[in-house]
DNA sequence: CTGAAAGCGCTTACAG
DNA sequence: CTGAAAGCGCTTACAG
């Protein structure tokens, strides 16, 4: 079928199936000077004359020749590539994968381009898929690893490897003994609730969680906690359930409160995906937002720019984040760690908090 | 300052700089074998016996040693890699990169990966930044180029590439001749006016354009105008303007369309940014939808899912689309091309369209 | 089944 | 400022 194919040539052109590949050779040989001075010219080394740079700059580009990274990087040692890793739940479908998370990753993309690293993308969830040796392998200078909190297997297993002193940053680690970034918590918590008193809310109850393994669901419930408190206002915890989608979670909270006799004229959510729930009860329920009760969220989610009304939110500035991720790495992988661990936020005001 | 620092030792250790790398010749003097047998053992080579495969993994375990895949890439002139690049808008915030993208993104990275192929994703937009010469520098096999239709000079830069030979697919391009894949704008439409008609709705607008760089947009208003005449009905053009925000195109073309005086009863939206800003205008025009009109989109935004009333649409399955890219690349890397070339797509019915 | 040796295509001391 | 040469760490014919 082609493979018992004998005509003459097949077998002494076996070592012309790889492709003729144009080498620093050749360009030596088309500008008139030595591997070396190409190698050196095509770097940029200052040691070369311009005009020597300038003949083999030409003789390459009519060659179009173009440096074999794989032998570059055999020789210096150096990747110039960062890996990104983001891990999802165990059999996930890639389509539920919080929005953020890919907008994350572009910004971290973004940002490993811009301080001239290209990056080396992986979606891991399971054993049989983990693999984080970059640096032993020789594929990267440093790993960034983020994704969801709740696959503690994948998050063990990049644990260790930062045990063993592989340079490695993370958001969305249930521990904190990875190198962390996550929000500034407290601060976009504190922009939350003093936005919802400037308008005249009082009674602010929360939708959270003090167990979750949501380690910025605790933060941003204890900010909570501190602001209502300086500001002489007695904080509500509204529990959510465990094991819900959480939407649901959002749901069942915002029943439970309503039914609860518990006095509220606003709710600030712990997330958007919950707020988005506690939005849809409350219309179930016939409570107008803001005028009744006014509501707010955490995360800057999409969705909440179109719901009815539109969801006032609390954005983590994932670009910020990807940069801060990207420079703490670069900090790690020239031995001088970079003390930054959070990312801004800002306040989005939007209808559901204006009354 | 550090660097004239002249303790003895210094020049000696130069060499040392470099940290240590265990390699395949260790690892032969721990098994007792020779490297090419280490080589042979940890690459699966079935002519190796068993009994020294296992000694030689272990020997490897033990020392922590993992083959440098830069060497091995520079022998055997593979990369095992794929290069994904995104075109964004040149300027564009990263975080107004249409979300579809950013699964798409995701579900290629997990295409290849089931496949056994690493990405190198980069961000791309101006010309500083075009950079696609990954099989030159043989850091990958070959390129799947997704992003906006819009940047025509990314565009311009990858067709030249395509043209000179290199393993190249895409979706989003403006132009027809690189090898692309789409969405399956004919069926996805034929859903859609199938389902406004079986749901009652006669009078149905088509919010389109027939000029837009977009092919897609031209696909399904082509599609539209076959459905209905095939059903024996009038189709409506309302064309959006150019060089507006979607939303904004979709408010403007529903108030038009108002104040047109034509009779409708539904409104199929050639995608659902355009859709969304017509479910604005009807309420600010106080039309009940799905009562008084019907309303669907096209390409399944999460935020559809949150308005009031939820927002149909017709949504192209991502997870395939990713497959059908690495597979068709795939098979171009391999010589054998694959003519698909249309994206699976199907119908979310939600509430714009119950009645 | 295993070993000795060549060579992938670069970068970078070392000399001049 | 330029060249000759070594060597990065593998894979794979070639021999045995």
């Amino acid at each position: 079928m082609g493979s018992n194919d004998t005509k003459s040539g097949e077998s002494q052109v076996a070592r012309t199936i790889r492709p003729y590949r144009v080498t620093s050779f050749d360009v030596a040989a088309e500008a008139g000077v030595s591997q070396s001075t190409v190698s050196r010219a095509l770097a940029g080394d200052p040691v070369v004359s311009e005009a020597t740079r300038l003949r083999v700059a030409e003789a390459a580009r009519r060659l179009n020749y173009h440096v074999d990274e794989n032998a570059a990087r055999l020789r210096t040692g150096k990747t110039g590539t960062l890996a990104v890793v983001l891990i999802c739940r165990p059999g996930e479908n890639r389509k539920d994968v919080n929005p953020f998370y890919f907008s994350l990753l572009g910004s971290i993309c973004a940002a490993a381009s811009n301080r001239g690293h290209e990056t080396l993308v992986s979606f891991q969830d399971t054993t049989e898929n983990l693999s984080g040796m970059y640096q032993e392998q020789r594929k990267a200078d440093g790993v960034i690893v983020i994704g969801t909190t709740e696959n503690r297997e994948a998050w063990a297993y990049f644990q260790e490897i930062a045990g063993s002193g592989a340079n490695i940053v993370c958001w969305g680690a249930p521990w904190d003994d990875l190198p962390w970034v996550r929000s500034d918590n407290a601060e976009g918590t504190r922009l939350a609730v003093r936005h919802l008193i400037d308008k005249g809310y009082r009674q602010i109850a929360c939708i959270a969680s003090e167990t979750s393994p949501q380690r910025q669901f605790k933060e941003r419930y204890e900010a909570y906690v501190t602001c209502m408190e300086d500001a002489g206002l007695q904080p509500h915890l509204v529990p959510i359930e465990k094991g819900l989608p959480r939407d649901e979670q959002g749901r069942r909270a915002m029943a439970a409160l309503a039914q609860s006799g518990q006095a509220f004229d606003a709710v600030f959510a712990v997330c958007d995906e919950i707020a988005l729930g506690v939005l849809e009860e409350m219309h179930a329920r016939a409570i107008r937002v803001p005028q009744d009760v006014g509501l707010i969220g955490f995360d800057g989610l999409r969705a909440g720019a179109h719901v009815t009304p539109s969801l006032s939110s609390v954005e983590p500035d994932f670009q910020a984040a990807g940069s801060i991720l990207v420079e703490k790495l670069l900090a790690m992988i020239g031995g001088k760690p970079d003390e930054t661990r959070r990312a801004p936020v800002r306040l989005i005001e939007r209808g559901s908090t204006q009354r």
